[in-house]
DNA sequence: CATATTCTGGACCAATCGGTCCATAACGAA
DNA sequence: TTCGTTATGGACCGATTGGTCCAGAATATG
């Protein structure tokens, strides 16, 4: 056996930014290949094609991007923890406003492409049940009010978030975007 | 002089529907030819190149369809004009959810292609000032509190309607949607 | 009807697309 | 060191890309 001179997830992770910030169609293969720093074989062999990989990619965002979003919302105050989900989708001044690859993959692919469809829904739902439990803690402890559902304001909140996002990617100050998200947790009273 | 064979606006609009569904890149010079019943030669002739014809569409969308958005705003109680603009862009059950062109456009190509870039903030401006509008009307007629500055909820509103348009292209329910949009309106209070 | 002008269809182009394939290099096991 | 296996680089593929160009069709004008 010879070894493999690449990481597949450090590939994966590298590919996946060029995806996150051009776009699945606007990337060729051959930029994929000179970020991943692989030879076309070694990619056809590890990932299976491009779509594949896309695929691949968006999954692991999911996982990774999501999954450390809904983690960070688990403890301490729910407005806060909320606010904090918000405030780590803006970026910073001066950096690329690549937005969220989920919204992106679901604007670009999500109503053509079942596969990308699946994997955006499952992460929205994700997400969708993070706020849930947020805004379900700040219900028991005192902090949001009891007269909303959970559940509406949980989808109003994954919502909110990809409005943002939009605007990030729009050019957006991140101070408006701050702003946007404040008045945004001025409904969870 | 040879007159013309097809209608220039007309075509624009077949074209423009085009993009809007599938994506620029994802739409080929001959997906627009058929849909724009249209020889090349007559396309490079009227519209200079594909990339070209994107931004002359996204010219005429912000035009046709933002400038009916913020028309139908002018009049009536701030509240329900506002919640009209998110209504009648969360697609009936069976319809396509084809979300909004701009959107697709600021998350496909504004933060490569500096002229989508200023046209998409072009129309993003003029949608705030609509909805900046409605909102110094309601807050003047006592539907909406002074308590809020009427610029940041201007721009919480755009950042609602992007979020929700985003929701509704990855197929959630028109139901969802509108419970979503009632539940930003709540924000002007 | 003749002519000048403009528009149209389609041939044609180089470049690039995603993808396949194979000879060879590089390694682990013996 | 030899052998068997696997990973790699790059040649190669047909299809498609956006774009150019021109011969000829169509029409307004005189």
């Amino acid at each position: 056996m010879r070894p493999r001179e690449f990481e597949p997830e450090d590939a994966l992770d590298r590919g996946m930014r060029v995806l996150w910030a051009r776009g699945y169609e606007a990337t060729s293969l051959e930029d994929l290949l000179e970020a991943m720093d692989l030879s076309k074989s070694s990619f056809y062999e590890t990932f299976g094609s491009k779509h594949d990989f896309m695929v691949a990619a968006l999954t692991r965002y999911i996982d990774v991007v999501l999954g450390q979003l809904a983690k960070d919302m688990r403890e301490g105050s729910a407005r806060d923890a909320i606010f904090r989900t918000f405030d780590c989708m803006i970026p910073t001044r001066g950096m690329p406003a690549n937005g969220c690859f989920m919204q992106n993959c679901t604007i670009e692919l999500a109503q053509h492409d079942p596969e990308a469809r699946a994997k955006v829904r499952e992460g929205l739902k994700r997400l969708e049940e993070g706020y849930y439990r947020a805004v379900l803690r700040g219900q028991e402890n005192g902090e949001i009010g009891r007269e909303q559902d959970a559940r509406e304001l949980a989808r109003f909140l994954v919502s909110s978030l990809n409005g943002i996002v939009v605007l990030s990617r729009a050019g957006f100050d991140r101070k408006n975007l701050l702003g946007i998200a404040e008045t945004t947790l001025g409904v969870l009273r």
